[in-house]
DNA sequence: CGTTTATTGATACTTCGTATTAAATTTTGT
DNA sequence: ACAAAATTTAATACGAAGTATCAATAAACG
């Protein structure tokens, strides 16, 4: 990272550094890997893909990145499907919004939430000062809707 | 569990029951030890409390019974602090909302999210079937924003 | 009450994430 | 541009969280 002109960071690493952290290689690779895979992903396949970009850069320093993320607001972990390791969406100004489909763990993001007015509320309600929100909605999507019930609360015809 | 009365059963058991599944004393111990804490508990907390209910039931079920819980939509595990284990939170009805504050990791739950009509318009326009949701909004707290900076981001005069 | 079938409990195991520390790299002041 | 100061890093060994397996058990339902 050799003096790097900051109007070419992407708002990610804007963040990091506005936020008094150093522009590592390690933090750099991290973020492209995540925006490469596109977001929803899990720190194993971070893992893999950071070890593509950059072989030198060490497993403790890919899980403490996605922790100062974390804690940056800038991803965020998730559970799709459950009891599997955690997946790391990015947060996109802020926010992020999916539907996940509780048959095939199938997620559908989507943009529009009309959380300004209710996010405005709270912060004067209670005194808070919103910085971001993720919003996950449940259900089943159209594909298992029409097809045959995988799972065992569907079946009732043995 | 001998033969009672479906009557008697709290919400989440007649949940557990008429999706097909037989009401276990395992589960039905780790459903009292969720309601019991209080809600955003940690799978060590559970583990702990089930224990301490009924020393009998083993590791691997109060895991599975997590995990189908989840599956249910009658928890929903989150991640309240970055790179800790997640926490399960009870989702009344279906749904959740809450306030983490990003600066001491403090939890504020609120009741009305206003996400009626969105939802009413992602089923119309993706043929999907909303269950439920998880709303998260990340902020800093009243307290937090009153004390000393104990972050990185926000001490910049060394 | 007895049959069928899902579920359990125990343990050993795998995997994910963490602590530690000397070495390297970025930043900052000049 | 350079050197000093401070933060961050890589490597490895470690610990804890969650899982697979399978014989044994208990729920549901007639």
């Amino acid at each position: 990272m050799h003096h790097e002109k900051s109007r070419h960071l992407s708002p990610s690493l804007l963040r990091l550094r506005q936020a008094g952290y150093k522009l590592t290689e390690a933090r750099v690779v991290v973020l492209n890997a995540i925006e490469q895979l596109g977001g929803h992903v899990t720190s194993a396949q971070v893992l893999e893909r950071v070890s593509a970009l950059a072989p030198n850069i060490g497993r403790a320093s890919v899980f403490r990145t996605l922790d100062l993320l974390t804690r940056l607001g800038i991803v965020r972990p998730t559970y799709i499907d459950s009891s599997a390791t955690p997946r790391y969406v990015l947060m996109r100004d802020g926010h992020h919004h999916h539907i996940i489909c509780t048959s095939c763990n199938k997620t559908i993001e989507f943009e529009d939430c009309g959380l300004d007015a209710i996010a405005k509320t709270l912060e004067e309600r209670l005194n808070v000062k919103l910085t971001g929100h993720l919003l996950e909605f449940f259900g089943v999507c159209a594909t298992c809707q029409a097809s045959i019930p995988l799972h065992k609360e569907e079946r009732n015809n043995p």
